[in-house]
DNA sequence: ACCGAGCTATGACAGATGTCACTGTTTTTA
DNA sequence: TAAAAACAGTGACATCTGTCATAGCTCGGT
């Protein structure tokens, strides 16, 4: 029998998914929480065999749970569910030992074997999730430096290019530039229309 | 029995709420579909108690269905159930028919009664949902005229004052006009804060 | 030691954006 | 009907934005 912790903000979503999983027989969610804090308190008292982290909640993320839990020493494995496929997280999840990474809109046969592949050690990722990942490295014209990752964050605060060379202690030149990589990078025409792909895309 | 239909575009999302709500012994689960094509189909098909709409989907969205459905004639009542709080939306489902409007984050009890309830004929409206439609009246100030939302769509696809004026058929600066309107009513100060605000409110 | 990549910066330029004041027309509403 | 909005337009203006060429600096890898 896998122990689970089942971690997601919507109660709905989350009550519903675990009288799904629960009626697998070798599958049974031992205990669930609603945000990060609770999740790492619920790790901190139990142990379970693997635990599903919802990306989106309040209070903690998803990657902050995997961070504290990083930082803490807990093994346990983790199965990332998200909605949005989002290169950057996916990246930062696995860097912290995520083990698996797999979209909401997934076939429940389809997550009950992922579970039970993370259990048995392996690492588990969605043919549209890998897709999305090679499509971005294959393609490096396509990847903001760090600055440029720094610079679209601003942008999608809505700062103009002043307001970020204060804030990031460049003259505003240098942010025009910047700016001007990220929209040829992103393929747009102006910051308004990188800043509605940034958050399409979830790259902020 | 509560003869129901759910629509929800999420396959794990939409079995264990069908689940769930199976567990009522009052309501019953009939049929479900997973976009509003097929939601329409099994409408044209089977009569149903309630309809339980998901606002998100492909090919066809709740507001899409809603109006498919009052141009057939269809009366069954629709329970909208949607991720997020959207003024305007709200007010297209409710003026479409729509009996009730709650949020994906309501517990499980007050879902159930609220299907109840709308299946007993009443309207149902969450305190968030109504809070936040009071709030939004309340400060006409804010609120913006046809044209302006046309416009702010049209700002919120990324198009620049001259792709809009070309589109809807206007010279450059009356567009520039109606931005900058919207700009003040929406307290920002360009179009690309412009944007962020109303994605992130839903605006659009 | 050298190369490439990332970061910084400048100046000049064209074009886009936003504001303001002012003028009408049409539609709604009181 | 008269007032109030919404809608459409113009011209002038200051500022912001994005592009381009060019150049110096630093750092990791070969």
């Amino acid at each position: 029998m896998i122990k689970c912790l089942l971690v997601e903000d919507q109660t709905l979503v989350r009550l519903g998914l675990a009288n799904l999983l629960n009626l697998d027989s070798a599958i049974n969610i031992e205990a669930q929480a609603e945000d990060g804090l609770q999740a790492l308190a619920l790790l901190a008292e139990h142990s379970f065999d693997i635990a599903l982290l919802d990306m989106r909640m309040p209070n903690l993320d998803g990657l902050g749970v995997l961070q504290k839990m990083r930082e803490k020493g807990d093994k346990t494995p983790v199965l990332i569910i998200t909605t949005f496929e989002d290169c950057d997280v996916l990246v930062k999840a696995l860097n912290l030992g995520a083990r698996g990474y797999v979209l909401k809109d997934i076939e429940l046969e389809e997550l009950i074997s992922a579970i039970k592949q993370v259990v048995a050690g392996e690492r588990v990722l969605q043919s549209a999730v890998t897709d999305f990942l090679l499509k971005k490295q294959l393609s490096p014209q396509f990847c903001l430096t760090g600055k440029e990752q720094t610079v679209l964050q601003c942008l999608s605060l809505g700062m103009s290019n002043k307001v970020i060379a204060k804030k990031l202690d460049n003259s505003e030149g240098t942010i025009r530039n910047h700016v001007s990589q990220i929209l040829a990078k992103l393929e747009v025409k102006d910051r308004t229309q990188a800043v509605i792909k940034a958050i399409n895309q979830n790259l902020i």
